[in-house]
DNA sequence: CCTTGCCTTGAAGTACACATGAAGGTTTAA
DNA sequence: TTAAACCTTCATGTGTACTTCAAGGCAAGG
């Protein structure tokens, strides 16, 4: 497939894609008789894997070290593992901020019901979620909003 | 408090502090007598939000009309109820792609062991983890790299 | 033959989120 | 009183990750 196929597939823009060839984040592309990337199924695995490594908040210079690696010939699994073993513990400490934010997301998006229009039904779910909050995390939880409940 | 202790306190440079405030991202801070900031623990747990929000991959600009509106006098419940579900969306989203790439990671991880020093202990681990995994997901997981296993 | 639509490379431009530097003010300590 | 160590504002610089532009090639349709 082309460029632009490939680039509607994974929902990465053609120049974008071109500029990972470059970077080496993903390997060199086959090109046609006259010198068009001519791009295949395992490429357009790297390319998502390649987003969501982007979308997880890796670098593209993190990102092409551990490429390089992996790639390798080398039995350099050592290293590769603990480059592994690094970025998984990035990516653990990434998701639980991410995780806490989204909590604190919600807390102020059920006390919103709390006070608009919220039914019976739900404010007794919102009493048994606060109790739950309250009992996980007793801490003083006013972050300086006007939280207007 | 002044700025470099702040500083310290939240781990955000002087410089970003500056340009927090200057973005609105936090309130106008408390002046001393000759014009340097004076920054009390609202400020700092302000701060503290701004980077966690940043750190779950928020933008300053979305980050701004976020707060804008938190910090409205108007009755404009129903517009920030639906900018928290939309960014409550956002991160969500944002989360399950670092989840599936922590999984592949850790996939990864374990096939390392698979053929490297894993005890036989380790080895029955494995096995049924990638039980686990062959059951969850059938689909092909070849992403194009030499797995060297 | 000419337009349309795809492609190529290489260079230059852009947006974001700060970092850094210049020029100057205040307070403390020797 | 002079230096150190803070601070201020305003302007400009920087790194990342692309995007956009310029100049041109190839193939098909009318």
């Amino acid at each position: 497939m082309n460029i632009k196929e490939a680039s509607e597939k994974t929902g990465v823009s053609s120049a974008a894609i071109r500029y990972y060839e470059k970077e080496s984040l993903i390997p060199p592309i086959d090109r046609t008789a006259v010198g068009n990337r001519d791009i295949d199924d395992r490429i357009i695995r790297r390319i998502t894997f390649v987003t969501q490594m982007r979308a997880a908040g890796m670098s593209i210079e993190n990102l092409r070290r551990y490429i390089e690696l992996f790639d390798a010939q080398e039995d350099n699994t050592k290293e590769q593992k603990a480059l592994l073993q690094e970025q998984l513990g990035v990516m653990e400490e990434k998701r639980d901020d991410l995780q806490a934010a989204i909590d604190h997301l919600n807390y102020k998006l059920n006390h919103f019901y709390d006070h608009m229009e919220s039914t019976e039904e739900e404010l007794r779910e919102l009493e048994r979620q606060h109790a739950d909050k309250v009992a996980q995390k007793p801490t003083e939880d006013d972050d300086g909003f006007n939280n207007a409940y």
